[in-house]
DNA sequence: TTCAATAACGAGTAATTGCTCGTATTAAGC
DNA sequence: GCTTAATACGAGCAATTACTCGTTATTGAA
């Protein structure tokens, strides 16, 4: 497996944007069809009905198209996530802090029904790449933002860090939320798993240091 | 890459157990080494000084040997967290909830500093193989043992449904202690980390019903 | 129409990989 | 020692794979 890894040129044509495109179509459809270990680069070429050549063009080596697919769907989930957020920032104190958590747990288990299969695929299946740049930048932006969220409240708020109580409560959303489309568990509703875990990032956030 | 499914045939003699044992250890050093994608028959031969053949006298093909890997670290881990369950159930009410709930994290952490690096490989860069069945029956062990050390308890527990709460609190510990081993956040010290996982556990069960 | 830049093509190649199978070595029962 | 079963060996095969490069087709400006 060589790793070539000239930079390839940028599509100006109309046709060759679309070819872009139609590349990374073709890999999330073989991906969800064969999973990453049995996809090859002839595969999506084939899938995409163009030829190794033309795919080679744009993406200098295979992972590069992975990575590539990989942050787009991150972005878009991303965007799902920071719409609602700018929204519940906007709102301020109009809604109540388990209201406002409420809200973004929706959110977050709305963004992941984009591409569940995708999603799975690039999580459950993938080695383990560099995270982007960009995504990180982002990734640190709703880190802030809900930061500033928590902030509004923070009178209501037991844990002293408030750094802290972000990157709990961050982690376990998203650790909840990627189990329930990973691997829904049985036996609960829906509605139940999302009170118990709007429960879990409420205690975490009203506890006040106890005596053990 | 052939899938051969052959059964292959159990060790008799002392020096072929120890060749499993041979083999095993070294696609676990290879593994962290080199990495899944990267690592092959050939490599896990050469590093444990047999031959190719003789690794597949015992593994029937290449995903056999990960599989066994994979299966034999779970139960390392399953078998230290079980371990501090029957201490904790043997003591009853003598500990607070708080208390065992503390003892419990602690020994999820503690199971995880076991071979972590091999932790790390397992579970970010491996293609998604069904769980093994005696694994997954230890799980629900678990799941059981954990769900009794609540009801000892269960009048200081908001949450009705106990079977909810396990799952809640069993995903929420796992998930937390497998980023602190996977990606260690920085900027925040291990014991504040252990103290914020408990506050989330405690307020997940604390929690009552309230108005959203 | 001409022509050069851009894009698309796809047969072919070099490397790797999983795995077999015929042979050699060792162990154990007699 | 002799015999037989168990174990170990490793050269080599068949299949797959990522990727190249010489060729052809398309585009669009002059």
């Amino acid at each position: 497996m060589k790793r070539t890894a000239t930079p390839r040129k940028q599509p100006r044509q109309n046709r060759s944007k679309n070819m872009v495109e139609t590349i990374l179509a073709a890999t999330a459809r073989v991906l969800c069809e064969r999973g990453y270990a049995r996809t090859s680069t002839n595969h999506i070429a084939e899938a995409a009905e163009i030829s190794v050549g033309s795919l080679y063009q744009y993406f200098p080596n295979k992972d590069a198209l992975f990575i590539a697919l990989h942050k787009r769907h991150e972005q878009q989930l991303q965007a799902l996530i920071e719409g609602m957020l700018s929204q519940l920032l906007a709102q301020g104190k109009l809604l109540s802090l388990r209201q406002a958590m409420a809200s973004l747990i929706r959110a977050w288990i709305q963004a992941h029904q984009l591409e569940p299969e995708l999603h799975r695929r690039l999580e459950a299946e993938f080695p383990f790449f560099e995270p982007d740049e960009e995504v990180q930048s982002t990734e640190r932006r709703i880190q802030a933002e809900i930061r500033e969220l928590l902030s509004l409240h923070a009178a209501e708020i037991g844990q002293a860090d408030l750094d802290l109580a972000t990157y709990l409560i961050m982690k376990t959303i998203e650790s909840h939320v990627h189990a329930l489309v990973i691997a829904p568990p049985s036996g609960f509703s829906p509605e139940a798993l999302e009170a118990g875990l709007l429960d879990a990032i409420m205690g975490c956030l009203k506890a006040r240091p106890e005596t053990a």
